[in-house]
DNA sequence: AACTATTTATAAGA
DNA sequence: TTCTTATAAATAGTT
């Protein structure tokens, strides 16, 4: 659109892409935000760039409509005192200028992928644990069973703290 | 930005502000979709009017991508026959109008929701399952460890699904 | 990071 | 609503 015409498709060249990138991800935010304030809608734009990490998006309330996540559910309920200290009360945003809300958003946005990510990850956690111990176990009953050594101490138990009634 | 150049604030004629709202929304998908094209990035874009209902969005792994959802992870690759009964293509969605489309969304957000559930619910279903033949296993092993059967048969290890070499 | 020749987007008008 | 068009804004290629 400019020095000369493009054609609209991936572009090759590495850096090229990357310049490209930054200038249109900017144009891009400036515009959503322009048709936000002008027409009173509400817009969510989020951009994950082709090299992983970075993301970004715009918006008020959006980031809760949008991810319409688990973690806003009624019946998730947390604590009251969590929910006091952490949870954003509209009343608390009254106050905020855009850029202020906008970095806000980036807090919020951030803390639910944490959560998300972190939730995933200790499940899978507790899955594998469980499932090496369960080895683990299988393994000793194994001996227990070849009447190798039927009296051995209980360690494989105590090991896995189980309610063993040693 | 053109007869005139405006100012960046709300636009109070109604009519006005649904024009402008119209022009600049099919504008910033454009953007939208050349930035995704064009720098190989995942971008999700959803617009609300003020006018309630409407809402659009664009971008293609994206829904997933936003939700951060690990079911898209790239090592969860489902059945080619799955994919091709359940997901929505992008030339199904040519002949569909606004309300449709809309429609649709809701439907696939719901089964976003479901899945998700879903997930959650079996992590939590096979964590429980793992603790309760932990709890099976030990109490075999404190069985056989007391003497009173070092040769019974080893059901328990059997039962785990566990490759023991019987 | 800046510049600028062009293309693209769009406000106002029809 | 859709089109037209004058002008503002975005940006590809260059430095």
């Amino acid at each position: 659109m400019t020095r000369r015409k493009i054609e609209i498709k991936r572009i090759d060249k590495k850096t090229a892409r990357q310049v490209t990138f930054s200038k249109r991800t900017k144009g891009l935010f400036k515009k959503a935000m322009e048709l936000s304030t002008l027409c009173d809608a509400e817009i969510a734009l989020i951009v994950f760039s082709a090299t992983g990490k970075l993301f970004e998006y715009c918006s008020s309330r959006m980031v809760l409509i949008i991810l319409n996540y688990p973690l806003l559910d009624p019946a998730c309920s947390l604590q009251d005192s969590w929910c006091s200290s952490h949870m954003v009360k509209g009343e608390e945003l009254e106050g905020l200028n855009t850029k202020e809300l906008q970095e806000l958003e980036k807090m919020v946005h951030l803390s639910l992928r944490r959560v998300v990510k972190k939730k995933d990850e200790m499940f899978l956690n507790e899955i594998t644990a469980l499932k090496q111990k369960m080895q683990d176990v299988s393994v000793k009953a194994q001996v227990l069973e070849q009447g190798h050594s039927c009296h051995e101490s209980s360690d494989t138990a105590l090991k896995l703290g189980l309610p063993f009634p040693d």
